[in-house]
RNA sequence: GCUGACGUAGCUCAAUUGGCAGAGCACCUGAUUUGUAAUCAGGAGGUCGCGAGUUCGAUUCUCGCCGUCAGCUCCA
C-alpha cells in the first residue's frame, strides 16, 4: 500500500519505458497512454505481480504489466466476472435470492445463493441462458469505492454481504462492482465488461454451508466454468467426460473387479477378478518388504482400554465402530481404525535390543473407520480397507537414513505404475506436544534424508501431526489429478505413551521413537487409482485376466485348451474362450474386457504349434510366435512387472 | 451428518396424466464352425430399493427409512 505522501507513481514496463502519473490515476489511462489498440486486447494489469483491473486507481508504484487473454492471470479474471454475470441471471430470474460469494475457483468458478428453493436443472439452463444475454448486452463493469456506512445501506437486503462488511477493517478500500442491474461487494479485478465472457456453461448445483461452516445455514452453489477460446472450453469438458470414462466405479463394473451392497455400505466386495489384482499388489508389496520387514497379524477387535491409551477413545471414537456391552461397559470394544496401538502392544510383549532397530513392522490387516454416509464415494472413500501399514521402531540417531530409505521405497513402488510423486516436508503445528528441542531434531532428520535424496519438496509450515513432523507423498495420474497416498510420520508421542523401550548398548532402557509409513494409502483407493491412470487397460502383472486363449473352431479347441494348461502351468493367468460365438464375437469381448493378450489358433497355428497374437489396443495387428516363445515373453513381462506403452486416447 | 438429485430385469435405459411393466446387451436352448471389435432364431428373467399412508386400485401421489451420486474453507 503507498504512503499517502506518495503523490507521483512510478511505473515501469516491461520494455523499460516508464509512466509516472499521479496516485490514483486508472489502470486503463496508463494502459491508453501505451495505446489505444493496448486498450482494446487489455484485460487487466498487474502492478509488480499483483493483478488489478482495469478501473482501478493505480495506488503503488512498480513493474507494469498489461495482461492480454493470452495470459494466464487473466483467466481468473475472467471466471471471477463470470461468476457476477451469473448471479446477475440469477438476480433477474430469482429477484429474492440472497447472493454470498463468487469466487474464481481451480477449473472455473462458483457463486453461492440462499434461496428458499433450491434450483433446478432447468433453472440452470434458464440461468445459463439469461447469462447468454447479459453477456450480449456487454454491460461495462463499474467499480466504486465506498464507506462502510454506505455499504450497510447498499447491501442492507443482502445479509451474507453484510455480514462480510462489518468484517473489513476501518483501513480497508471498500469497493463494489456494478454490471446493469447488479451490484455486487467484491473487491475484483473485472474484466471490462460483460461481454468477454463468451465461452462458459454452467455445470452442476449443490448444496454448500456458508463460509464451509456446518452450523451455519446451507446455501445453492452453482458451479460452472469458463474460457477464453471455445476450443479450452470443449477440451475442458472433454477432460470431464474422459474423467466420467475413467471413473473406476464404472470400469470396475465393466471389467467385473468389485461391487457394493447395501448391506454393508463402505465396504468392497472383491470379485474373483477383483481379488487377483488385490493379491497382486499386495504380493509386490510383500515381495519388496521381504528382506527388511517383519509382517506381523494383530487383531481386529479391541477392548475399550486400549484405545484409552492411545487416545483414540477421547479423539477418535466418532469414527471407530464400537462394540457396547450395555450393562457394565466393561467389554466394550471397537474394530481397529488403525494399526499402530496393536503394532505397540506386540513390540512391549518383549525387550528389545537396540541390536534389533530399526524393527519394522508391516502389515496388511483390514481397518475399520466410520465414515460420515455422505464421505463415502466408490473405492476412494471407504470404510473397510487394508493399508500397507508399517511401524518403525528406531534410535533417533537412525532416523535420517531410515527416512531417506523410505523415501526411495516410496518413489520405487509408485514408479512402477508410471506415477510421479510430489513430496511435502509438513513442520510442527501449532497445537503439539514435545519440547521444541525435540521438534528441531525431529525436523532436522527429516530435512537431512529429504536434501539425502536430492528430490525437490515442498515446505507445509504448520501442517505436520501434533505428534511429530510428516513427509506426504502426492500423486499425480495420467489425467493429472492429484491424490495424496504415501506418508512417513515421525512420532515421540506414542512411545511415552505406551512406554515403548529398548536396551541401548548401556544395557539401560531408552526410548524408541517411532516411524508410520503407508505408501498405497489404502489398497481399495490405491486400485481406485490405478484403475482411472491406466483407464482399465492394466499391465500384464496387474491383470486378472492376461491371455485370452480363441480357437477359431470347434476343431482346434483341444489345441487351443492344451496350450492354455501350458501357459497356466507357466504360471500365466489364461483362459480359454471356446464358446460357440463367432471370433469375431469372443474378440470384441476379450477387447473390452482390456485383456492383454488373445491367442488366437487355427489350422495354420494347430498345425505349426503357434499362436495368432493380438496384443491389447493394437486391432488387426498381429504376430505369429511359437507358443513357447509367447510363454517366455509373457513370464517376462509378469517377471519384470513392464508397463503397457503408453497411448494417446 | 447436512442440501439436492436419483433408485424399474445381471448391465444400460424406456414407459405408465394412478388401471395387466418394455427394449438393447448379458444369460439359457437350438441352428451356424466361424481368421481378428457384435451370426441367426427361440426362451427364460421384475415384490418397479424397503416400509407405512391416501385410493376401488400405487411402480406412479404423500411420509419415513435404506442406498447411490454431486457438493459442503479454495475467502467481499
Amino acid at each position: 500500500m503507498a504512503s499517502s505522501s506518495e503523490l507521483t507513481l512510478h511505473l515501469v514496463l516491461p520494455n523499460g519505458a516508464t509512466r509516472d502519473v499521479p496516485a490514483g490515476t486508472l489502470a486503463r489511462d496508463v494502459v491508453l497512454s501505451i495505446g489505444p489498440g493496448l486498450l482494446k486486447a487489455a484485460i487487466a494489469v498487474a502492478i509488480d505481480g499483483e493483478v488489478q483491473d482495469l478501473m482501478t486507481p493505480i495506488r503503488t508504484s512498480g513493474a507494469f504489466v498489461v495482461l492480454k487473454a493470452s495470459d494466464p492471470r487473466s483467466l481468473d479474471v475472467l471466471r471471477h466476472s463470470g461468476a457476477h454475470i451469473l448471479a446477475t441471471a440469477v438476480r433477474r430470474l430469482r429477484p429474492d435470492a440472497k447472493i454470498g460469494f463468487g469466487p474464481a475457483i481451480e477449473d472455473g468458478f462458483y457463486y453461492d445463493f440462499e434461496v428458499e428453493k433450491p434450483f433446478t436443472p432447468e433453472d440452470l439452463e434458464a440461468f445459463e441462458a439469461e447469462m447468454a444475454k447479459v453477456v450480449a448486452e456487454a454491460l461495462p463493469f463499474v467499480r466504486d469505492e465506498i464507506s462502510k456506512d454506505e455499504g450497510m445501506k447498499r447491501f442492507a437486503d443482502d445479509p451474507l454481504k453484510l455480514e462480510r462488511l462489518a468484517e473489513l477493517g476501518a483501513d480497508e478500500v471498500i469497493s463494489t462492482y456494478t454490471d446493469g442491474p447488479f451490484v455486487d461487494l467484491c473487491r475484483g479485478p473485472h474484466v471490462p465488461d460483460t461481454s468477454h465472457l463468451k465461452n462458459f456453461k454452467l455445470l452442476s448445483t449443490a448444496g454448500a454451508y456458508w463460509r464451509g461452516d456446518e452450523r451455519r445455514q446451507m446455501l445453492q452453489r452453482i458451479y460452472a466454468t469458463a474460457f477464453w477460446k471455445k476450443e479450452e472450453l470443449e477440451a475442458h469438458i472433454h477432460r470431464l467426460s474422459e474423467a466420467r470414462r475413467r471413473d473406476h466405479r464404472v470400469v470396475g463394473k465393466q471389467l467385473d473387479l468389485f461391487m457394493f451392497h447395501p448391506y454393508a455400505p463402505g465396504a468392497a466386495f472383491w470379485t474373483e477378478r477383483g481379488t487377483l489384482l488385490y493379491n497382486a499388489l499386495v504380493d509386490y508389496v510383500r515381495e519388496l518388504q521381504r528382506v527388511d520387514y517383519q509382517e506381523i497379524k494383530t487383531p481386529l477387535l479391541y477392548n475399550k482400554g486400549l484405545w484409552e491409551t492411545s487416545g483414540h477413545w477421547g479423539k477418535y471414537r466418532e469414527n471407530m465402530f464400537l462394540v457396547l456391552d450395555n450393562e457394565t461397559s466393561e467389554h466394550d470394544f471397537s474394530l481397529k481404525p488403525m494399526n499402530c496401538p496393536s503394532h505397540y502392544l506386540l513390540y512391549s510383549a518383549k525387550k528389545h535390543s537396540y541390536r534389533e532397530l530399526p524393527l519394522r513392522y508391516a502389515t496388511f490387516d483390514v481397518l475399520h473407520r466410520n465414515e460420515v454416509s455422505g464421505a463415502l464415494s466408490g473405492l476412494t472413500r471407504v470404510r473397510q480397507f487394508a493399508q500397507d501399514d508399517c511401524h518403525i521402531f528406531l534410535m533417533p540417531s537412525q532416523i535420517r537414513d531410515e527416512v531417506e530409505r523410505l523415501t526411495k521405497f516410496i518413489l520405487g513402488y509408485y514408479g512402477a505404475f508410471g506415477l510421479k510423486a510430489r513430496l511435502k516436508f509438513a513442520t510442527r503445528p501449532e497445537t503439539r506436544i514435545g519440547t521444541d528441542d525435540l521438534w528441531d531434531g525431529a525436523e532436522r532428520s527429516l530435512r537431512e534424508a529429504l536434501d539425502a535424496t536430492g528430490l525437490p519438496y515442498e515446505m507445509k509450515p504448520g501442517d505436520g501431526a501434533f505428534y511429530g513432523p510428516k513427509i506426504d507423498f502426492d500423486v499425480t495420474d495420467s489425467i493429472g489429478r492429484h491424490w495424496q497416498l504415501g506418508t512417513i510420520q515421525l512420532d515421540y508421542n506414542a512411545p511415552d505413551r505406551f512406554d515403548l523401550n529398548y536396551t541401548g548398548e548401556d544395557n539401560a532402557d531408552h526410548r524408541p521413537v517411532v516411524i508410520h509409513r503407508a505408501v498405497s494409502g489404502s489398497f481399495e483407493r490405491f486400485i481406485a487409482i490405478l484403475i482411472e491412470h491406466f483407464a482399465g487397460a492394466f499391465p500384464v502383472w496387474l491383470s486378472p485376466e492376461q491371455v485370452r486363449v480363441l480357437p477359431i473352431a470347434h476343431d482346434f479347441a483341444d489345441t487351443a485348451r492344451a496350450v492354455t494348461a501350458a501357459m497356466r502351468a507357466a504360471g500365466i493367468r489364461a483362459h480359454l474362450d471356446d464358446r460357440n460365438d463367432t471370433l469375431n464375437y469372443r474378440i470384441r469381448e476379450a477387447e473390452t474386457m482390456k485383456t492383454p493378450y488373445m491367442a488366437v489358433i487355427g489350422q495354420r497355428e494347430a498345425e505349426s504349434g503357434t499362436l495368432a497374437v493380438r496384443e491389447r489396443g493394437q486391432g488387426k495387428k498381429q504376430e505369429v510366435v511359437s507358443v513357447e516363445a509367447f510363454i517366455a515373453r509373457v513370464q517376462e513381462e509378469i517377471r519384470t512387472r513392464a508397463l503397457p506403452p503408453v497411448t494417446e486416447e
